[in-house]
DNA sequence: ATAATAATGAGAAGCTTTTGCATCACTAAC
DNA sequence: GTTAGTGATGCAAAAGCTTCTCATTATTAT
């Protein structure tokens, strides 16, 4: 139930809160713009503003309940923390977004976070191509 | 001579053109926003506008002769491209910047896209953290 | 030199994101 | 069940950052 881990996080169980939860929960869409999410609000009925939706994206990446991703192209998305870090596998065509992890590789960038002196507190990496579907020809 | 490097990239040689890129090349920070380089040129005494800055590091995107980042916290910034590829360790206190290559990281990075079906076009690692002095306490 | 073409600077416009503020909702004490 | 106090919300305005428009200026080829 969303309004726990509202809770959980500190913050009130308000009811925009709430919906903006349950939507990055149940989204076909895992990563969306604060516009898509202010969107799919009004379109489901919710009377919400904007600058609510980006209040509570904001308040929710500093409670660690999602991440946010600036993509190529100045493109910004917020997506749901659930379990393990991830990466990114971005389509610069047609969008998609595909996630993956790779151990070898986490473990190479703590070791370059400590060998350059530095205490991680985040890190990402991006891999932009075209994606099968959009290798096709015309 | 940057001229000749402009004119390989299909670019004309025009004054804002050659000093935005004698800049990247001769500035201390390698790494520089738009309104950077324009504060620069301006200090310089050079009569050029942001619109040109912005219009000309685009087209030099687009000629493979810089890169843009955009770091946490919606910066961009760019960079002049020599030599090979290389990745990003960024200090969130200070805004230190430091570079890294990492071969088997590169490698894997490959293997990722070949296996997601993707024809990779571009790829950053970025390793956020606090670098050494930052963590020294006040 | 001169004509044709492309690039520039200045300001306006466009987006995305943040802020200010009056209103509204919730919590907790009476 | 009211009522005061605190915090959250929606709206509109504002603040960045980046792009666009267009008259003017520079560059290139003739």
């Amino acid at each position: 139930m969303e309004s726990q881990d509202l809770k959980k996080a500190g913050l009130k169980a308000t009811l925009p809160r709430v919906r903006v939860l349950q939507l990055l929960e149940n989204s076909e869409q895992r990563h969306m713009s604060a516009e898509d999410v202010y969107k799919f609000l009004l379109d489901s009925g919710e009377d919400v503003g904007l600058a609510t939706v980006y209040r509570v994206l904001t308040q929710f990446e500093a409670a660690g309940l999602v991440s946010r991703h600036h993509f190529e192209g100045g493109l910004s998305v917020f997506e749901l923390n659930e379990g393990r870090h991830h990466d990114h596998v971005v389509c610069v065509k047609c969008g998609k977004i595909e996630e993956f992890t790779d151990d070898i590789i986490e473990e190479r960038q703590r070791n370059i976070a400590k060998l350059k002196g530095f205490d991680m507190t985040d890190h990402c990496l991006y891999i932009y191509g075209i994606c099968h579907g959009c290798q096709k020809p015309r």
